[in-house]
Formats: structure tokens, sequence, C-alpha cells
DNA sequence: CTGAAAGCGCTTACAG
DNA sequence: CTGAAAGCGCTTACAG
């Protein structure tokens, strides 16, 4: 590889001096810069190479995104592709690159925890100067190895950690307020959906454990928001059936829409902790032939730009 | 910041040791392997700084992707999203991260010349040991930048640029072929719909001038496949009406199908060059009560997973 | 304006 | 097994 020495001794000036004519073309005579730049594109050298400078200066220009625990799986979640659209936006106006670190569910793996361990380590070997960390489960050790590099990062959603700052909405409150919205309607026979409690690729109908037990930060407090509303209604918490899809993509969510509606065929009203669930649910209905929402409600979670196209009800509302 | 000489200096070793302790535990006895990890801990080290390690090594473990001119735009199209989920998958595996390289449109900036300076300065300046180009427009100065770094890279769909490993499908065999299945139906009033043929912001219908001077690689060999096909059955090039999008969201290609359908309400079939414009074809026939493929034919491109369930004709079909 | 020194944090071949 | 040297490619403060 051609490196500024090469050049340099080409056009038989010093090192630093090449250096000049690419980052401080003032410190130059426009005689010798010229020279410079024209012997370097003799050489075909390609300019400054990134990584020394990165080195010398202590930054790269590059921020770290850790979006879920997979990426092709969250291309499925229309409001990570929102987030991914909006930052990705403003990395092009801040010429700031984006590394996407892929971190595929530990879950599925032979070896979980030899997985989060070198998912760790490729926090740890990311050549960036900050991080973006997207709805990751409680206690992952990626984002222990990012906060651990003391670089600037922002968690959006989830874990809610020390170190680091938070961007989020109240989880807890929102989905109070959306079950109050179904309560307020008079419906008591109310089933609820949730896309997935904890990484471990587990689906089907949720008992209190399972909820309890959630690593899934923003789902753990929907589910106590959902909980807090229908308690305070006199509803008994253990006897609302909650299913569990286990991810976002078709099959997933289908299979639990058919499973709590077939479980529970006289339910008048149903929480979707996201709008994919709540979206599937109405298609499903829709070809069972169930009205909605004369015969029963529906509730989504999220305000994905599909959910307003299908009238649904979601929370936040715009 | 902790390096390893601070490491080194407070567990009293030298400052190699601290690298052999993380990199090569072979070479150290595990008593003074224990002794430096510990004091690293107790430091807060977040391990071996990845700057110093690439530079050193020569290489850092992070590919760049060059997706279309602006990532906002990328994800409206469904054809991009599935190939990066599957590159996202490779990588997974190979423990590689990805480098999204943000690069807009110069169209829409005020000084394109500069936005396109300041998209090569990106590609030099991104620390990867390689690229990945998407369907960039040709003589795109960000893949003339990312060539000239000397890196292995692969271009794919285009442009078709010496220099670089390509992986394409044979895009003008194939609109042939799409615009031959026409002919063969016996339809002979055929209209065309194009995504974009350069990447200027222009849109609305495409005269012979427009579609000879298309910059997007993709686009151009789809043409001159349309054009092939169209020629070989008699009729006139020039007769036959285009209407170019100028983007994939659905405002633009919502009003490339009413141009084409307002102006030319006779049309017997259409030749849409990409599944997202076929798809909001349909949509617009629907809401017309035009009959699909009764009263007009439509054809896609791509194969996106939405198009099979829009029992859409799309070519290369699986 | 020009030149030579120092050093960013690390890895690895080499000598002991 | 341990230690000290060399050097990856670059930037910048400093002396002339």
């Amino acid at each position: 590889m051609v490196t500024m020495k090469d050049v340099a001794r080409a056009a038989g000036v010093s090192q630093p001096a090449v250096s000049y004519a690419y980052n401080r073309p003032d410190q130059l005579s426009a005689e010798v810069r010229e020279r410079i730049l024209r012997v370097a594109s003799d050489l075909n050298y390609p300019g400054p190479d990134p990584v020394g400078r990165g080195l010398r200066r202590g930054s790269v220009g590059a921020i770290g995104l850790m979006v879920t625990d997979s990426l092709p799986y969250a291309f499925d979640d229309p409001a990570t592709v929102q987030l991914l659209r909006g930052i990705a936006e403003i990395g092009e106006m801040a010429e700031v690159m984006l590394t996407l670190l892929p971190l595929r569910s530990a879950a599925e793996a032979e070896d979980p925890a030899d997985v989060e361990t070198r998912q760790a380590k490729m926090s740890g070997d990311s050549l960036v100067d900050g991080f973006i960390v997207y709805s990751l489960p409680d206690r992952h050790r990626a984002v222990e190895a990012a906060l651990a590099r003391g670089l600037p990062t922002v968690i959006v959603d989830a874990p809610r950690v020390q170190g680091g700052s938070y961007l989020g909405i109240r989880d807890r409150q929102a989905a109070r307020q959306a079950a109050e919205h179904l309560l307020g309607l008079g419906h008591r026979r109310i089933g609820v959906l949730m896309d997935r409690l904890s990484p471990d690729g587990r689906s089907g109908i949720a008992d209190d454990a399972r909820r309890r037990s959630a690593r899934d930060g923003v789902a753990r407090e929907r589910v106590i928001g959902y909980q807090q509303a229908l308690r305070a209604a006199g509803l008994t918490w253990r006897d609302i059936p909650m299913v569990e899809a286990g991810g976002f993509d078709k099959s997933a969510t289908e299979q639990a829409v058919n499973l709590l509606l077939d479980n529970c065929p006289d339910l008048s009203a149903i929480l979707a902790s996201t709008d994919v669930l709540a979206l599937q649910t109405l298609r499903e209905l829709q070809a069972r032939a169930i009205r909605v929402p004369d015969e029963i409600s529906v509730i989504g979670f999220d305000d994905v730009p599909d959910a307003a196209a299908a009238g649904l009800t979601t929370w936040p509302s715009r």
C-alpha cells in the first residue's frame, strides 16, 4: 500500500509536508502543495489512511448502532425501521457514518453464553466515537461492554441502566392509558398480546411467572401498565389471558393471534402491545368474519405509519 | 483514557505483556496474566483500543455498505431492505461490522458538486476492510473514491465499472422478456413506468433524450430491454409513453401512476420497472374500478415478497 | 513557509 | 515464560 512516506520520498519533501498538503493547505506554498498532490496522484495514493488518522486524532467519525438483538429481525419491525431512517438522516447531515453491530439473538444459539461473550467483544472492538443503543434486553453484555468503553452513549427505550443518556417514552403510563381506554368503553373480557417478554425464543401463553421475569425492558413496562389498569378496574390479573409471539415476523404474530382467539373465543377486547400485532389481529378477525369494533375491540401501541391507514386505535396517538 | 501503558505500570509489567494477556494467553504464566487482568479491571480498562489494534494489524473487522444515494430513501425500497437483511445475516455469522455510508442525493442539495466531493471524502475516510456497493448511479464519486483505496470491493447491480467484483442479474434480458410476455399476450398499447432514470430529482414524462441519458445503470438496462422487445414487435419506441416517478416513496409512485393513466386512458398493458410501481398501479386501478387483467395487464420487476401476495406477474419469477 | 520530532495505542518478531 | 524494540500511518506543536 502507498503511504505518506512513499509520497514524501517521491516528491522530495518530508512526510508531514504531505499531511499538510491534505489537511492544512495554508501551511504550504501553493507550488509545493501542487507538486505533492500531483505525485500522490501519480502513485495512486488514495489520501490519508483513516485508521492512522483516527489513532492520531482520537476520533473516527462513526457512531455504533446497536439494534435489537438481530438485524434481519429488526427490519421486520416498522418502528425500528423508522428510527433507523431518522438516525440515518441526521448522520448524513453530520457526515457521520453508522456502524451496525450485528447482535444475533443468543437464544437461538448452540451456546448462548459464548454468543454473548463474542457480542461483548464486538462492542469493544468497533471503531466508533459513541453508541446508540435501541431497545436491547436488560443485562445485555454488549451494552455493558459499550458503556465500559466510556464513549458517549445514548440508550433509546431500553435497557434503563446507569451510564449513558436515556431517551424513551413512559411506556408504563402509556400502556395503562391504553388499557383504561378499553375499560372506559366497558370492556371486561380483555386479552393481551405481547411481541416478546424475553429474548429466549419462547412463545405461547405467558403465565404470571413468565410475565414477571420479562427481560425486555419495554415489554415489561407495558405489561406493568396493563396490569395496573386492569387491577384498578377490579379484574384479576392472573385470569387475563396473555400470549407472547416471540417475534415480529408474520408467522410468529399469526400464531400468537390465533392462539389467543382460539383459546378465548369470548373476548370483547384485545390489548396488543405493538401495532404489528394489532394489525395482524385485525387481519385475522377479518378472515374469521368477526367485526371490529362491533364484536371485538383492538388497541395497538407505537403509532406506526400503517396503523393510521388501517384505522387502528393506537397509543401514543399523534 | 486508560491505556495499556497505564495497566502495565500499575501491574509492574511491560506494556506488551498486557497485550499478551488479552491476545496470547499462552505467552504468559497464568499467574501473571491473572494479575494483569485484575489490575486492568480495577482501573476500568475496557480492553485494547480497536483503533490502535486496527493500525497495527492492518484490518478493522468492518465492511462499508454504500446503498443507493440516501439511506432513508433506501428503506422505502423492499428490494433494498431484503439485500440489507441478507448482508446483515452473513455479517453476524462472520462477526463483521457493517458501516453504512450516508450518501444523500446530490440532486436535492444546494450545491451538488460540493455534496459529491464530501461523499467521496467519506468513502475515503471510512474505517473498513472492504466495500459493498449497491445500485449506485454511474460515475458516482463515492464509488470512485472507494475503488481508489484498493480495498476488496463488490458492486451489486450498479454501476458496472472496472475494478471490483460485480454481482447482478441480466437486467436487459429480463426486461426484454417481461415486455415480450406482454407482447405475446397480444398487447400493443403499452405504457412504461420507471422509478428513476437519473438521480437528479426529475419526474414526469420521459422523452427519448431523457431515456437515453439515464445515469442509473439498472434503469438504463431495463429501458433498453423494453425498447428492444417493443421495437422487434414493430412498435415505434418514441410513441411508447414512459413516466418516471423520481422515487420509491408513496407520493412519487402515486403521481407517476396517475400521470400515466390520465394521459393514456387507452393503454391495454403497463410495464412497471419495479414491483413497488406495479403494486401502486394495481392499487390505483382498483380505485378507478378498472379490472386487472381483464381491462389492463400489469407486469412488475424484482419479485419482492409483496408481489406474490398481490398475485402480481413479476420478473424474474421465483 | 519548511522541516524534523514526538507520539497516538497497539501487536509481533526477536533476543534472552 | 519474560522483556524491550520496532513500527503500523498519521497529525500537530515546535523550532527554525
